[in-house]
DNA sequence: AAACCGAGCAACCGCTGTCTC
DNA sequence: TGAGACAGCGGTTGCTCGGTT
């Protein structure tokens, strides 16, 4: 495999285009087409190599270029898409029309993944970080997660109390710990019965953010407002009076239906239906057909954690049909 | 007003995959 | 079948601009 010479020769023009520059390349492909990005400069009359060309056209000339900040529903799609694809911009860029892949990893780089971050998630796992073991300064980042939660969920009848949210899932944390002063707070998931969002630290016992955060048609409304010493999680309600020695998990993740795996599986539909539709900016709602979106999924997703999990999942029965 | 700093983004670099001969 | 040519992709760089001191 060669390597493209076409940059290596000198004499081309490098650097910020000038509106010149751009008249003649959009001049030209309007006129005939880009055809070889290689032959193009010299057709067009312009001293700069073809991939220079190509580049300018599809990240700035194209004309069905969409200009702006990104919507929240965009933000959420990118977050989703990343969760399953990587690093896979081009084809996260496919699912947004008008967005180009250059755009979309800037603003991942920017403002996305920092988001996460804050939000104490793994930009490259969307996993919660493990390395925030220190229970109280977790808590900004907890209620910074509600926080941005709201603002993905904004076109949500119900909004949440995030706050009372995060208190609670604060207050079982802190139990929790005193609780298990003597095990390890590291997860070891050959040997438990949880998975890493059920167990340890206080951020990976904020199911319902986490959750919320990835699925787009999961809004944290679900949660019902109670006191602090009782609340709910998506598989049940928590109380203090439960057990007073032992504090449950907040979620439990069996191998046969964790909501890990749920989430995956909703955002899978929600690509798979995007794809069938040809309308990447329909409103993500999800579909039934469980294996055709595998069929899908399947070459798109990377070597990842995901990866063995839509596999695992393709290869059960169906267990989420409402 | 000037210097400094950080965020944002356009553009480049270099690698990989695919096609053709 | 292997090598070269090319397009495309993801990572990185460096410039610009706005905010702060």
């Amino acid at each position: 495999m060669g390597r493209s010479p076409c940059c290596d020769e000198s004499g081309l023009k490098k650097g910020p285009w000038t509106p010149e520059e751009d008249e003649k390349l959009i001049n030209h492909i309007r006129k005939h087409g880009h055809g070889s990005w290689r032959a193009l400069p010299k057709q067009a009359g312009l001293n700069r190599c073809g991939k220079s060309c190509r580049l300018r056209w599809t990240n700035y000339l194209r004309p069905d270029i969409k200009r702006g900040n990104f919507t929240a529903e965009e933000e959420q799609t990118i977050i989703n898409l990343h969760s399953l694809l990587g690093n896979k911009w081009s084809s996260i860029a496919g699912h947004l029309p008008g967005r180009t892949d250059n755009e979309i990893k800037n603003y991942w780089n920017t403002h996305i993944r920092k988001k996460l971050i804050q939000m104490g998630i793994d930009p490259v796992t969307h996993r919660p970080r493990t390395d925030h073991l220190n229970v109280l300064a977790a808590l900004p980042q907890l209620l910074a997660a509600a926080s941005f939660n709201n603002l993905l969920t904004l076109n949500q009848s119900i909004q949440p109390d995030a706050t009372s949210v995060a208190k609670a899932q604060w207050l079982h944390n802190m139990m929790q710990v005193l609780n298990s002063n003597n095990t390890s707070s590291s997860v070891d998931i050959h040997h438990t019965n949880y998975n890493i969002f059920g167990q340890s630290s206080f951020l990976e016992n904020r199911p319902n953010i986490s959750e919320n955060l990835y699925d787009p048609t999961q809004s944290i409304s679900r949660i019902d407002h109670q006191p602090l010493d009782s609340f709910s999680s998506p598989l049940g309600v928590f109380s203090h009076q439960d057990n007073e020695d032992m504090i449950p998990p907040l979620i439990s993740a069996s191998s046969d239906g964790s909501k890990q795996t749920q989430m995956m599986i909703k955002n899978k539909e929600i690509l798979k239906h995007n794809e069938h539709t040809s309308n990447p900016s329909s409103t993500l709602t999800f579909t039934q057909d469980h294996q055709s979106w595998c069929d899908i999924i399947d070459d798109e997703a990377s070597d990842s954690y995901w990866k063995d999990l839509i596999e695992q999942t393709c290869s059960e029965p169906w267990p989420f049909h409402e």
